[in-house]
DNA sequence: ATGAAAGCGCTAACAG
DNA sequence: CTGTTAGCGCTTTCAT
């Protein structure tokens, strides 16, 4: 059986409660006989039941992490850069995949959190005011990053800024027909990049003093596939868009798929810009706008443990910058193929 | 304050005891009363503190979760269906994220899952026998997946037959000089499939009655990168080699990034396969075997968790089979741009 | 600076 | 079938 804090203390000489401050660095504990207590910690292998003392003192020390997918790059990405920050500050991390609607759905009903979180951190999941309401009766700090919402902590990117320099890079390399390849704009999931990144497109024509037309528009599915299909479509148009927005690096990689299987040449013949700098945009070849997943991750993590520290903290929204990464998909100068 | 086990006993006018089997769904308690005490904690909105039942029970209901890399493609498919069992049994679980060598030191001598599980998962990692033992002093089941180990629990597939699969498709398809790119037979993290594919290349060889050319085998990183650096190489060689199977999807991008880069087609004047069925495997219209990952992954879990309850339940490996994908990358026929 | 003792909120005998 | 009670292994006053 492994050692219970009796058996240091017997060993050391002193109480339970000596051995509990001097293993937890609390002052008003002689030098030496710390000394004694951590060496007979060592030699017992010794490590305190995180259950106890969580029972005991009423913090959890541990958080609870909440992605709608964590096989996608982007929810990857976070969830790695949290571990790292929760790790190191001593925090236990509690994996919590929904996976679907329904999945989502059993996460606020059953509530699997309750009593045994310090905080929540959710990764980029919009919260309808129910789900909100039912987090609220936690009682312990929220945190988001990539979206944010009053009343939670969160660290995001400005999507419509990021959205209108890719734009403002096709008009620049003289594209006036500029189709968009958009995410369905009330999926079930809530996301609401499709949303922001669809404004700072229409932004970003009106700065250029193109008129919108509805017809280069298409929403669809977040996917390789809905790219894919999507541009099938809009390639039908007459005249013909010579550039492309995809919300996202995947819907462009289907564009090019489509543009490719029609017989035209990307960017020849139509230029395509997506959004993230996924891991296999390089690869692709892929224009696109990078988001600091990691840094945004970081960053909010960082805030919500000090807010559980400091409950008073109030929320705010971090909004850190995004970057425009010109690749061969847009600018012929610079394909490597 | 959230309520506890007394206020619901007092609601439904019985003892603590009573809730708690009510709750627990165990014998001895008459419909009537548990029924009384369901509504109670219902009513109560009342949910047992985990700490304080881990602490009365012994068992954590929790399963800690070791991958070297939650952002790489496999491991968050392993982790995905690892979840996604581990709650449905009612388990917690606990991420550990090596990221790199540190971190696996840094986990080993700290152990952080002491104390707290009741089991572990660890996702494709070689364990050294130092490591190994240290495990075993936790005295809880281990599991694997994606190799195994004497004494421990695992799921894996056959990477030697699956490597075959490929090599044999090439020799099918009329190649005799074939390269092979290769990961690090010897890396810090000690994957093994580096070793087993090799493995398997040269076997397939020998039955195809080819001669094996050290000339046409390039060993590197595990990545895009690595892939391409070491296609390079192997392109020079004369005369060039007509086939080309890579150790993973990623270094397969790499090769044929190298390919076009020098001005050759694929598969034309250069097949490639690659091994894992990576989600843009279709998309690069890569030929690839394909591994069932999250298959591995619950059927792991499940029987780590079968484990868990009878702790003499023996140990064995499971293996599942792989399933060779053609595609466009080896066959011509099948290319899609 | 240290120890004694009262919980923390449950589970698990044991009694009845 | 139900209640009583003794822990589980800590943290945290409160004394000294």
């Amino acid at each position: 059986m492994a050692a219970s804090i009796e058996d240091v203390a017997k060993l050391a000489g002193v109480s339970i409660a000596t051995v509990s401050r001097s293993l937890r660095g609390l002052p008003d504990v002689a030098t030496t006989t710390r000394d004694r207590v951590l060496a007979a910690a060592r030699e017992l292998n010794y490590v305190a039941s995180p259950f106890a003392a969580r029972l005991a003192s009423g913090r959890a020390a541990t958080v609870g992490v909440v992605v709608p997918f964590v096989h996608r790059w982007y929810f990857a990405e976070v969830l790695g850069a949290v571990e790292s920050v929760l790790h190191q500050a001593g925090y236990d991390l509690l994996l919590y995949n929904l996976g679907d609607m329904e999945g989502r759905q059993r996460f606020f009903e059953v509530l699997p959190v309750r009593k045994r979180v310090d905080a929540i951190v959710f990764a980029s999941l919009v919260l309808t005011d129910d789900e909100a309401e039912v987090l609220q009766s936690l009682n312990v700090p929220i945190g988001m990053v990539g979206v944010d919402r009053v009343g939670v902590h969160s660290t995001r990117i400005d999507d419509e800024e990021g959205t209108r320099s890719a734009v403002r890079h096709l008009v620049e390399l003289g594209h006036r027909r500029i189709g968009l390849i958009g995410g369905d704009t009330d999926d079930p999931m809530r996301f609401t990049p499709p949303h922001h990144r669809r404004v700072g497109y229409l932004d970003a024509l009106r700065e250029a003093g193109i008129e919108y037309d509805p017809g280069l528009e298409i929403l669809g599915y977040f996917t390789v596939d809905g790219g894919e299909v999507a541009t099938q479509a809009l390639l039908e148009r007459r005249p013909r868009p010579s550039g492309l927005f995809a919300e996202s690096d995947e819907m462009a990689y289907g564009a090019i798929r489509a543009i490719r299987r029609a017989g035209l040449r990307v960017p020849e013949d139509v230029a395509v810009v997506g959004f993230d700098d996924h891991a296999s945009a390089s690869l692709l070849d892929l224009s696109t706008v990078r988001q600091p997943v990691i840094e945004q991750a970081e960053d909010l993590t960082t805030r919500l443990l000090t807010a559980i520290e400091d409950p008073d903290l109030e929320p705010y929204v971090n909004v850190l910058p995004t970057e425009l990464v010109v690749r061969g998909s847009s600018d012929p100068s610079r394909s490597v193929y």
